[in-house]
DNA sequence: GCCACGTTGAGACTGAGTCTCGACAAACGG
DNA sequence: CCGTTTGTCGAGACTCAGTCTCAACGTGGC
């Protein structure tokens, strides 16, 4: 009943209060496996009878990105989505099928930056990086029904 | 009068009408250095008073989104924003204090992408990078403040 | 107990974008 | 030339996302 998770040790140790509301929508968040939009979150917590207004969601969403756990992602549809994931720089890789999402270290993309950098004379501060295609599950699929 | 405007050119190469509403929307964008909202697009429309509706106004931009001759892009501040640019895979530099950008071709992109594919395993189909910091103009100034 | 502060829920509000519908104009076919 | 089809438009309702205000409540500290 009272696994392991993350986001409220995020909450814990910045010094938020663990209360239920909290509580409830960091268990949520952490059941995705991949990304989830504000409305499913609702339709999730509504669901579930978990009691947690809309302002409260919202605002434990904005704190949880504020901690660097749930990071806001833009998928190709235009659509937001947020996702659970460590609090340090990486770049998101999005099934587009399946919504599963993997972490990416930054395998050359700082070095390129750099030289982005170098060419165009802007100071850069920060970046976004983010990648979609196919996870190996759903690759393997469609090779399947191909 | 009739400064050239490749916006335009795009729609009529595409096959589409080149009505009073599209021309005066494609104008406006044009006339845009930078990125612009959806709300300050609006705005400008009105003051000129060109007589353009809200919803022609999103018609213009999801077609001209289309064509590739404008595209959405996300600030840090998780605003969304349009611009202006060429129909080609290219990424964006964004100026955090003018809002000016600047297009960058794939200067070792492409390579940490498929550096990342190759690590991940998953099949990657499309990839956006967006780069934020300031431009050489800004950082003079700031230079010259400090 | 009192007070400060953090947190919450309800609900109004804004911004962004979509959708429907009726009008109109261009394009087309006879 | 007329009728039809297709494209485009404006008005306005609608949805979704997110923010804000405000009153209520709980948990401290003192
Ligand atoms: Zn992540
Ligand atoms: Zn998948
Ligand atoms: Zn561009
Ligand atoms: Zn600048």
């Amino acid at each position: 009943m009272d696994e392991p998770n993350p986001i409220i040790d995020a909450l814990d140790l910045a010094g938020y209060q663990l209360t239920a509301p909290r509580r409830a929508v960091a268990g949520l968040i952490h059941s995705y496996g991949g990304h989830f939009t504000a409305l499913e979150l609702e339709a999730a917590a509504r669901d579930r009878r978990l009691g947690v207004s809309r302002a409260t969601l919202f605002r434990a969403l904005e704190l949880l990105t504020e901690l660097g756990v749930v990071e806001r992602i833009d998928l190709t549809t235009g659509e937001h989505a947020y996702v659970a994931c460590a609090p340090a720089h990486h770049h998101h890789l999005v099934c587009s099928r399946c919504g599963r999402t993997a972490d990416v270290e930054d395998s050359g993309v700082a070095e390129a930056v750099a030289q982005i950098a170098r060419r165009s004379g802007y100071r850069i501060d920060s970046h976004r990086l983010e990648l979609f295609g196919l996870c190996r599950h759903c690759q393997a699929k469609t090779n399947l029904s191909a």
